[in-house]
RNA sequence: GGUGGCGUAGUUCAGUUGGUUAGAAUAUCGGCCUGUCACGCCGAGGGUCGCGAGUUCGAGUCUCGUCGUCACCGCCA
């Protein structure tokens, strides 16, 4: 036994007795003729005292000791003479009469503290260090609490976590596959999951009812701060159910997280449809915890010999409150902001209405008082706000206003990581158009249920199809998405036929499929949240790579274990694999 | 594929208009110190200014390229 305690459990009454403590040296402070120890592990810190009158074998060993050694120390506990209020353990310390160097240490290339000097890359390169720091590993404290706290929930009621193959076949809508070489099936390859899709719902088509799985996906796509090629849903998929059933059921599971884990209680989710979402928020994944909505000023700005506005398809606007006091330089890196090419609007057009009722925009030369009042009460503005405006295509339009929406609220301190306001977006479209290959995509996934008011539009206007499709939004991040799917083999046919498969690559796709809805498939509906994003929502933080042990880079590197890497050229030929780079420009 | 930021001591950063020997903090090492807890005080060592070209009498500083890293756009059913 290398320890009768953990560093965090000491108190004053367990003063008198002999203990041993085992942990890493956090901090050494030697005053001449004592010295203390900070020893931690991830119960908490520990002060050993050594009194140099003790012996000299102790001394030796004191003298060597450095950050982050690995030390086992026996003692009595005794009361401190002056207490430490700032550690739960500060009431007592360990008199060393012991001392034992289980594992010296390196000097670390930074600090093991709460606020590191190292910075993210140092830090990634070193990730095992960096897990020390009490920040890092409380995330994953955390993510651990929460999938416990979903398992527990779901258990109850009456689900089945099933695990299915990572070994599977690659498909060619969605994202790019990861691929491995089958040895045994010359030039063949397996496919990672970008989801379990296909087969929970023939755990469906078995009867299982009700099943979920916390589970690794993989998509070979660009990375972000909240993208890593490999993460984890919860994957969830339930028979007999409408899409009411679905939406109640991970709503409850969302409030019982958020009561269990962070004690919160959130009222119920709101829905909005994915068109209200598009033209007031200028996004599919609404950030509702302001409003600031976008408004419709077409009519109302055209026809003033403005050939801007008169030109555009669109002209929509955003009112912040309280900023008509904006500066000519503040205005200015607004408009730069908007033009950049991320967000590609040609420029910006403000009105400022003043406290004193008058009105100041860039444009007054061809607006008179009367008409910039009608702006601010087609905006709902009062005196002291701000109108901000932007003009051209209706759809990007939109998503430069939705963008700048976003940044107003950031720049007006509106995103409060402390409120948590979740809603369901619903109906989404079915089928989205693609300019590049001229043919309809699913918008959800292939297996995604019409409405079925709207199945008579699939032949006429596909583009118009909703769909039983739905996104759980919390704060303006996507945290997971579902649909009640097609369990009919001749709708899911039809679909595939709109996608443009034909009949023989629909079969060779996903014949298991449409074999399996022959033999009685029961209606059914799904959904998947993304474990990473939820818990850095919890964790109030920006990026997933904080709650993932070892994550991947911006290229989808390891750093720490530098991969990806080549291979052998024996493991290259085994696979019958030959690696022909491009060459470079 | 594209846009932008960053790259200087182990680490985090400063570095003026292009001009003498590139600084600070922290970490490390040595010395002093019996109640510290970010201990304190004194001292020391530590630099291919990411890499490569170019401009210049002279480049950490300017230009181009390249590599690394971060954020975003495209992409992510």
């Amino acid at each position: 036994m290398y320890r009768t305690h953990t560093c965090g459990e000491l108190r004053l009454e367990h003063q008198g007795i002999e203990v041993t403590l085992a942990g890493w040296v956090q901090r050494k402070r030697e005053l001449g003729g004592m010295t203390f120890v900070d020893l931690r592990d991830r119960y908490g810190i520990t002060q050993l005292v050594f009194d140099e009158k003790a012996s000299a074998e102790l001394n030796d060993k004191l003298k060597k000791l450095g950050r982050e050694f690995v030390i086992q120390a026996t003692g009595h506990v005794r009361e401190r003479s002056s207490k430490n209020d700032h550690l739960p353990t500060g009431d007592i310390e360990m008199d060393v009469a012991d001392l034992k160097v289980l594992s010296p240490s390196a000097v670390p290339p930074f600090t093991i503290e709460d606020e590191s000097d190292g910075g993210d890359d140092i830090r990634m390169k070193y990730r095992y260090l960096d897990l020390r720091r009490n920040p890092v590993r409380e995330n994953l404290v955390l993510r651990s609490k929460m999938a416990h706290a979903i398992r527990s929930y779901l258990n109850d009621q009456e689900f089945i976590e099933t695990e299915t193959p990572v070994l599977i076949k690659s498909t060619p809508e969605g994202a790019r596959d990861f691929v491995v070489p089958s040895r045994m099936n010359e030039g063949q390859f397996y496919a990672l999951p970008q989801s379990p899709q296909v087969f929970k719902q023939l755990l469906m088509v078995a009867g299982f009812d009700r099943y979920y799985q916390i589970v690794k996906c993989f998509r070979d796509e660009d990375l972000r701060a909240d993208r890593q090629p490999e993460f984890t849903q919860i994957d969830c998929e339930m028979a007999f159910v409408e899409q009411e059933d679905v939406l109640n059921t991970f709503e409850g599971l969302t409030k019982h997280l958020f009561k269990a884990i962070k004690n919160v209680d959130v009222a119920d989710f709101p829905r909005m449809s994915y068109a209200d979402a598009m033209i007031n928020y200028g996004s599919d994944k609404p950030d509702i915890r302001f409003d600031m909505l976008i408004k419709d000023l077409t009519d109302v700005v055209k026809g003033h010999q403005f050939s801007v506005f008169d030109d555009a398809e669109f002209i929509g606007a955003i009112c912040a409150e309280g900023c008509a006091d904006y500066t000519r330089k503040q205005l200015d890196a607004l408009t730069n902001w908007v033009k950049r090419p991320q967000i590609g609007a040609k420029g910006m057009v403000y009105l400022k209405c003043n406290a004193d009722g008058t009105f100041k925009s860039s444009v007054d030369k061809f607006y008179s008082e009367d008409e910039l009042q009608k702006w601010a009460s087609a905006c709902g503005a009062k005196a002291g706000d701000l109108i901000l405006l932007l003009s051209g295509e209706k759809a990007s339009m939109l998503d430069a206003l939705g963008a700048l929406r976003l940044e107003m609220g950031k720049q007006l301190g509106l995103m409060d990581k402390n409120t948590f306001k979740p809603l369901w977006v619903v109906d989404f479209p079915l089928l989205e158009w693609d300019e590049e290959t001229q043919r309809h995509y699913a918008m959800h996934h292939p297996f995604t249920a019409p409405k079925p008011e709207d199945i008579a539009l699939l032949d006429t206007a596909p583009g118009k199809v909703r769909a039983n499709a739905y996104d759980l939004v919390i704060n303006g991040v996507e945290i997971g998405g579902g649909s009640v799917r097609i369990y009919d083999s001749e709708l899911q046919s039809r679909m595939f036929d709109l996608l443009g498969f034909t009949k023989e690559e629909a079969q060779a796709q996903f014949g298991f499929l449409m074999s399996a809805f022959k033999y009685g498939a029961p209606p059914h509906a799904g959904i998947a949240f993304g474990f990473d994003r939820l818990v850095s929502l919890f964790a109030g933080l920006d990026s997933i790579r904080d709650v993932i042990a070892f994550p991947k880079n911006n290229a989808g590197r390891d750093v720490m274990i530098d991969s990806p890497s080549p291979i052998a050229q024996n493991q290259l030929d085994e696979l019958n694999l030959k690696v022909v780079l491009k060459e470079k420009k």
